[in-house]
DNA sequence: CTCATTTCCGTACGATGTACGAGAATAGAG
DNA sequence: CTCTATTCTCGTACATCGTACGGAAATGAG
């Protein structure tokens, strides 16, 4: 493979992960399945992030070989693919849209956090995944059906989807990196000398001012709300 | 270290990265800098993505031993630190701000997409790291200027660049895996023919429709001019 | 000089992803 | 039944990774 220029785009054939033949087969039957191999990948994140997901590891928990983990997935990369999908399927969509295409969409966004908060190693993983799976896929249908009141055309729909994905992402991520600090009282004390140094340096006198008068304490919750509602109710002005 | 949850939060000593005594020094005189160290691993960064950043390779790139490198930076997850910071020295600010802060807060918005275009391994990089270095600090101090006009309070400032941040990083996560499809044909039309056939299932009509509906190609900078739009405009509403 | 201090880096170790290939299990053909 | 093709299982092996260790080399202080 010359000038195999991977940088950071996933490389995962969609045809080949999602669309497998589960028809006929002769040989031996298999003793795992994927859904297993993927739910004891997903334990494992969920409880010890994503570097905890080694593929030792996972075939440990389901009782089986290293080696036999690749006949359900060709590669690791796969895995964290089927990972992802595996845990959207949690997001249980809630009934047909109301009309109130603002109000769905700001629901499918807070189920998108909620999930990405039940999962915390998504926000990362989701940063070079991109092919999405059936349980995405519903997902994303409901989603387009949100805004199907809106006129935007196809391609539009579908960066509004994926832009909103990539926000929320985006805050997740921050949440999550503030509250791993709140929970490290040790760490968040030096990251606070640190900043109070350089607020005192003379040098950044807009940092100095910004946290010597901090105002109210804001939940990460009301944050979330305020921006989604500025970016959703912004929507379709055009 | 009982329990160690290390999750996906990063764990550098700020103090220990930023702080460090550049003074008087006894012993050997250093070979190397951490300038020269951190410009190989970025350079090396840009041309082959992140998982090219080993050890063995930014030590041969400046021409040092691998071991040697530990002199300059504790672990490779300071390095990784001292790489996002180094490259937020191009974040050139223009001059002070304008005074309309929605403007200015756009042009800000717009230098940290296109550098991190420029660097496209960035938003993988952010989505764990997080201790302002210098540069990242001084691009902060500017951002915080640039928002005096308006009358949030400290940590509501804060709040608005890193979501400004967060929100930057999503997109061009997103914009970096359209432009890596579109470059590798095979890729695309693998990825093309699997979402036609979803789309040709029959369950998913709405996703048949926005396909077949695409409308006008939209360029990824109009797309983020319009979100980042959507975005700003809405905010100090309340 | 001596000695404390700092940098340099070869060697080595444990962990990782996965290529290989020998065995085991199963289904159809005869 | 036997034979053969096919499929799954997984022990072994290897390249590559981050980095601990410790001795050699260089430098400033006394």
């Amino acid at each position: 493979m010359p000038g195999d220029q991977k940088s950071s785009a996933a490389s995962v054939d969609p045809e080949q992960l999602w669309l497998r033949p589960t028809e006929f087969r002769r040989g031996r039957r298999p003793s795992f399945s994927r859904e297993a191999i993927t739910e004891a990948a997903v334990a494992l994140a969920d409880a010890e992030g994503l570097e905890a997901v080694t593929m030792r590891r996972v075939a440990a928990r389901v009782g089986a070989g290293v080696m036999s983990l690749y006949s359900y997935a060709p590669d690791k990369e796969t895995l964290l693919e089927l990972m992802v999908d595996h845990v959207s399927g949690e997001l249980a969509v809630t009934g047909p849209p109301s009309g109130d295409w603002r109000t769905d969409l700001k629901t499918v966004a807070h189920l998108q956090r909620a999930h990405m908060l039940r999962h915390p190693w998504l926000p990362a993983a989701l940063t070079t995944r991109r092919v999405p799976g059936p349980n995405t896929l519903a997902f994303l249908e409901h989603a387009l059906a949100v805004l199907r009141p809106t006129r935007l055309d196809g391609a539009a729909k579908l960066e509004v989807f994926a832009q909103l994905t990539a926000f929320v992402a985006g805050h997740v991520a921050h949440e999550i990196a503030q509250a791993a600090a709140a929970r490290s009282p040790e760490r968040a004390a030096a990251e606070a000398r640190y900043l109070a140094a350089v607020a005192a340096d003379g040098h950044h006198p807009e940092l100095a001012e910004a946290l010597s008068a901090p105002g109210r304490p804001l939940t990460a919750e009301a944050t979330f709300t305020r921006f989604l509602g500025r970016l959703i109710d912004g929507l379709d002005a055009d």
